[in-house]
DNA sequence: CGCTGTTTTCAAACCGCTTTGGATGCGGGC
DNA sequence: GCCCGCATCCAAAGCGGTTTGAAAACAGCG
């Protein structure tokens, strides 16, 4: 079933049809609910690549999925972000079309997908901190919005962000006043744009406590169970080791409350623990009470707040970039508590 | 640049350039070279929207993220999936529809999809016991391949799948050949029709050698780290507590190990574990030597063997569905071992 | 009733490509 | 020299919508 047959079907021309279902104005209130009534009986759908040949937009958003090809590792935070974004575009009609590629093909996939006019926007995933994939959008002239800022890039784009420097400065400061002395850093790599953040919000806070940091008490690798695991018990293990950690992820959290245990002592009594939860789905931070004190930012979210975003740019491409700087709540758990008296 | 610009650029009818383009044969050798020298020249790509439209074909494949709309879960395999499957759109120049829906809206979306001509194609996931998608998809003709199967359903359907029977099956085995007859099962959701193959496997096992099976040692909840944990803890605190623990995922696992240490037991020692391994990305089970002892089936490659079904299938529309069967191989770790002596 | 202005509807062009059904030119066989 | 077959190329008709420009129908008014 087609434009032309139903516009038959109904004694009209394709044009009236057409411009009934779109809700122009030129057309009589009961043609239209004639033109309504009988789409729905028969079940009309427009074909999807008839409109995007005629208006000329794609009417979907583009998502690539870098998969790193030297350590093929798929980045966890990815499918949550997708469902928040997901969401948003099912409400206004856009598709999303997601490309796997290995990072070094990148930005030839978004050249790509702009040439072929597959997409009218993209979201950039996993920013680095100097990201040619920036520059290169904007010289393109390809609207987007990206998940995290790059540090090195001075002209204004729009992006959705969490103020990461802020969340490990005030749990630095939080730990810093149940009297924890000596704290364990667990970064992710640092040559992703939002560790870096941290680390800075990390080492802000003990400077102007006038707390000397300690290069033994930080580690920057992938953010997994088994990478916490190690950098933690590495640490356990110093002459001097650490009575409170800041882990960068649900995971690395995870590895690090194992270290603990695995040297008989006990989180949240001897050692604290603060996280940062993305709010995953399928990792949530215990039941109802947490089991992790954790700066805490809805990917999800994220996920919505930058779908959101792209289409408005979208819509209005003339417009300025816009920018969202979400905060992360620190939220108590069971994972934090004084410092322990230092027993001579 | 288009196609008619090229054309004329060329002194050339849009059909020749189109032609030979896309390597007919019904055009000179060197008519075609100079066409593609120009088209490389002028960095002509055709629109993909006017392709589509052309041919009829949408070159492009579906996935449905189902959101289970009650506990917002988002399926962790899903992220694996979706990256082998691109892998291989990419290779075959299709591109990935990935549609975030409610579940229940789900096969509305189908139908959708289908009705407009958004794709050629389409993946499903998640597949539950009963599963009216599959008869659905069936009936409306669109081409599809499952990951995973429904048991209710008798007509022949394309899938991919892992002996999750004989997974389950062996790991109950080997866990009996090491001496151990209590043997807790920390399974998923058993509506997943994965779910209730693996309880069959382990069941059948148990049957075959004689041991009883009791109810206390089986349970059934989400695969998530917190779940495990409280489903191994109160196995363990069970006046007859299992001396080893089969479970559903890699997460699970994470939950049965804390239990155990946190019950001062040692993993490996005093309790075995085997774990169903995915290999999903950020979830190694291990760096070099397994953690885990796991019956192991990559999820990455079932996407790359689902999409390629699926690019076959819809090729030759005419052809008999095609069914995969993958086994699982059974990965020795440091989280089995004999089963302890009783000791009185 | 004729004229003007507003609704309402339609025919046709267009989006950028593919593909059908010829044309055209050339060489070879008879 | 004529006809046929083949290799090349092209004009035009789709694909299924949107959108422009104009016509038809319908008031409203003097």
């Amino acid at each position: 079933m087609n434009l032309k047959e139903l516009a038959q079907k109904l004694g009209l021309s394709p044009t009236t049809v057409s411009r009934a279902l779109n809700g122009y104005p030129e057309v009589n209130d009961v043609t239209r609910d004639r033109v309504v009534a009988a789409a729905k009986r028969h079940n009309y759908h427009p074909n999807t690549r008839a409109i995007r040949l005629a208006t000329g937009r794609a009417m979907a958003v583009g998502h690539i999925f870098p998969v790193a090809t030297k350590n093929e590792i798929v980045n966890p935070i990815f499918a949550d972000f997708i469902a928040g974004a997901g969401e948003i575009y099912a409400q206004n009609g856009y598709d999303m079309l997601l490309s796997v590629v290995g990072d070094e093909a990148e930005e030839n996939t978004y050249r790509d997908l702009k040439s072929r006019g597959a997409v009218d926007g993209v979201i950039i995933h996993a920013v680095r901190t100097v990201d040619p994939r920036i520059p290169a959008l904007l010289d393109m002239g390809m609207p987007f919005v990206s998940h995290g800022r790059a540090t090195g890039v001075e002209q204004p784009y729009s992006w959705v962000d969490v103020n990461n420097r802020r969340a490990f400065l005030r749990a630095t400061e939080f730990l810093l006043d149940l009297g924890h002395q000596r704290i364990g850093l667990v970064n992710g790599m640092e040559n992703m744009d939002f560790a870096i953040r941290r680390r800075t919000g990390y080492l802000d806070a003990l400077t102007a406590r006038g707390v000397a940091h300690d290069p033994a008490l930080m580690t920057s690798r992938e953010m997994t169970e088994q990478s916490g695991y190690l950098a933690a018990l590495q640490m356990l293990d110093l002459p001097q080791p650490p009575t409170a950690f800041l882990a960068a992820s649900m995971l690395s959290g995870m590895g690090v409350r194992r270290a603990i245990e695995g040297r008989g002592l006990k989180m949240g009594r001897d050692v604290s623990v603060i996280i940062f939860d993305d709010e995953l789905s399928y990792l949530r931070n215990g039941e109802d009470l947490p089991i992790f004190t954790a700066t805490r930012s809805s990917v999800r979210d994220a996920g919505r707040i930058a779908a959101q975003m792209l289409l408005d740019l979208i819509a209005d491409p003339g417009s300025a970039p816009h920018q969202r700087l979400l905060e992360a709540d620190l939220i108590l758990g069971q994972s934090t508590g004084p410092a322990p008296r230092p027993v001579q």
